[in-house]
DNA sequence: GATGAATGAGCCTTCATTCAT
DNA sequence: GATGAATGAAGGCTCATTCAT
């Protein structure tokens, strides 16, 4: 077999392999995880059942493989962009919430309820005590999160009494289930304002006041002295 | 039949029924609504299958009434009492905070799963028409918190910028998110204390500015003061 | 539901059950355990494959149920009466024979290979340590050779040196296996005939050769009554 | 190529193709025919599944060869050797009995069930028209004892009434059975004292009594002698 | 009203076998 | 010759639901 030959094999492979989770990806999303029988992903993926089961050994697995794929080909690499490109403490949550919200929405607008469905579920119960491949995916996704968080807080820009845990809940859980009855009643439209209308009370819970960073703050500090002075001049007025 | 023996049936009819919904809604929690099949609930309740759909008609209808049951003897009656004796808003929040989570907690510690799974799932793809009583449970239930939050923002405990609809999500998704994982790592040891920790941040995101905690509100009367002055300087200098 | 109904119904569902082993019988004689089907078993017995699974919860407890009849309403049965009407040793092993042999050989004259694939291979694996139910049965049965053996010591018509086990794989494993090389060649014909062929040495090899059936046994009939005469002799000798 | 490289190249496809038989009579002997896929036996003998088949065509035909392996490279052999170099029809026997036992109860001390399984179910219903090549290895091999047998008798050891067939019934039936049974209990420990003790009854029904050799026989004749010669003269005294 | 036997479609998975490379 | 991806039929089994009793 020649090298050639040996790559084209190889691309044929994986490529049927994408096939398959994609087929699965959109079932999934469409119409549940116990909705969808693997007889329906082999056909949609234009591959016999067999086939399906010599890529994934099973049914559990090939869900797997699809959370797999989501970590490591949309959440993470453009998270850890996120934070590459981005300084401004606001702005990297904002960015960060924006792409969360949006690759879940992505993926006929229901990837997200595979995650909501089968991680909650089936896979808390089936690999309870055992750490899955999963959680380490988790783990290091939500772990930009907690970058931002923490370099927030070094530059001032968060509150420093913020623990790292719930404020996870607060920010995945506000934007997941705020993705849900958004979606449930507009779809993807106007996904990104809602977005925004969620981040801001967040943002005000989070955010230091005494930071100078704020263009708010910084008129403040100069309203101060401003006023100092009026104050002064006024007081030196009055006294004349 | 006499009324009296009239009463005794009726009353039958119901322990029965209850007895399904009991066993049913602790399968569901425990085992998952997939994993539970209607024989096993027919067997936990001490009833036959047959019965079970003689009551419920499928299983589908028989989680649409634990869901019934649940958002009718648990959640309302308890979050209606709340609004009725706690006048504070920040009392009033905590207090159906403790309830929401207290409430998906019990029940084996899982019935909150129920809600996740089955109507994330199942339901939002069967009863897409949107007219499933399931909505209109709901609806009246998020109605105590849109009605402590319109109340706070009427007393000026809270901002008056806030949307009601980011409001719900940054609540109860915050609390079901947080929930998730604190009963994954800690089952429900310690959760009224994590409750807490959630609402803290939620509080300051979303509490009225105007209190004169904060400095940025102190500077702001001194300014207010500051200007008075100020214009009545500037007055008389003008009038002189 | 009147007692003739209930009766009635008891009756069908006996009926059924019946037809099940019946046909599960035929066909796993036929055709060989593996090689058959659930589905050709329900089709066989005219009723739906999730009856079959209704009545048996699985493959193999429908096996075992099978086993489970043969012992109880075929081997066991006359095996007893056979040593409750037959007293003589030699005649009890042969008929114990000829019942065990043209059992197995009955059921579509295959009904043998039952034990020695199924017993022999796949309980024998599952069932390793625990002590399963057909343990129980085959012990009971292959109690009556015992009983047989045990007393023909006694009378005297059996050595006494015979132990148990060796004694059970000498006759069950001969039967067996000559059941089977005569059935391959020749089907059930002459079945009984080769029985006693079978048993011929077996008896040699068993029978207590002081019997006067042998020539043994002639010879010491004839030097007991030659001492007779000789005492007799000697007496009046002595008197005279 | 070469002559070497031509017989080093026929050396490695033997070494395959007795690694594959290797594996699968292993996997074979614990697992049993059925519950060993052939996927298994590629892996376990370091090839891929395609070449199980290019050598051996099929999952039957490999059996065979697995078979066919050992009548040819151990039953068989032996079985002469032992003929050759034994004279004495008891230790012939015994001789042929261990070398049985021990051979079928080699290989993972279960390689017999290889043999009542495997023959007993599939082949005799796939290879129904009595040619397949395992009867002409089986009847080789059974005609050892025959031989044995036949010359006993010729040489007055054993009784001149025995036919073939029941009494390879008697010996191969009683050996298997007793292997089995045994081997259910205490594995290989003991075996060979079990199978002296399965002989030896059958022994006795197939040796000749007229055979002066026992000191039974012996004495009994003498007895007889004596006894003529008492009756004679218990007669003549009586008479006078 | 209550029962539970009966259903049969459908499930996930396995497997011997084939064939292009 | 050797590979192993691909196949698809078949397997045992489950389950919500129906209906005669």
């Amino acid at each position: 077999m020649t090298d050639n030959a040996r790559r084209r094999s190889r691309e044929r492979l994986e490529e049927r392999e994408r096939g398959i989770l994609d087929a699965a990806t959109k079932l999934f999303a469409t119409a549940g995880f116990h909705a969808t029988s693997t007889r329906k992903i082999a056909a949609a993926a234009g591959v016999s059942e067999g086939t399906v089961f010599h890529y994934f050994g099973s049914k559990n697995e090939l869900m797997l493989g699809i959370l797999d794929r989501f970590y490591n080909e949309v959440l993470n690499p453009r998270a850890a962009e996120i934070l590459d490109t981005i300084m401004d403490t606001r702005g990297r949550l904002r960015a960060l919430a924006m792409h969360h919200v949006s690759s879940l929405a992505a993926d006929n607008a229901l990837m997200m309820r595979l995650l909501q469905v089968y991680v909650g579920v089936d896979l808390e119960i089936l690999g309870q005590d055992k750490q899955s491949p999963l959680r380490d995916l988790n783990r290091s996704y939500v772990g930009h999160l907690d970058r931002a968080v923490r370099e927030g807080v070094e530059r001032g820009d968060l509150r420093n009494n913020l623990e790292t845990r719930p404020l996870r809940d607060l920010f995945f859980g506000t934007l997941e289930y705020g993705l849900r009855t958004h979606m449930y009643r507009h779809g993807t439209e106007g996904l990104d304002a809602y977005v925004d209308a969620l981040l801001q009370p967040l943002w005000e819970g989070l955010s230091n006041s005494d930071s100078p960073a704020t263009p708010t703050e910084l008129l403040t500090e100069r309203l101060e002295k401003a006023c100092e002075r009026l104050e002064r001049t006024s007081e030196r007025w009055e006294k004349s």
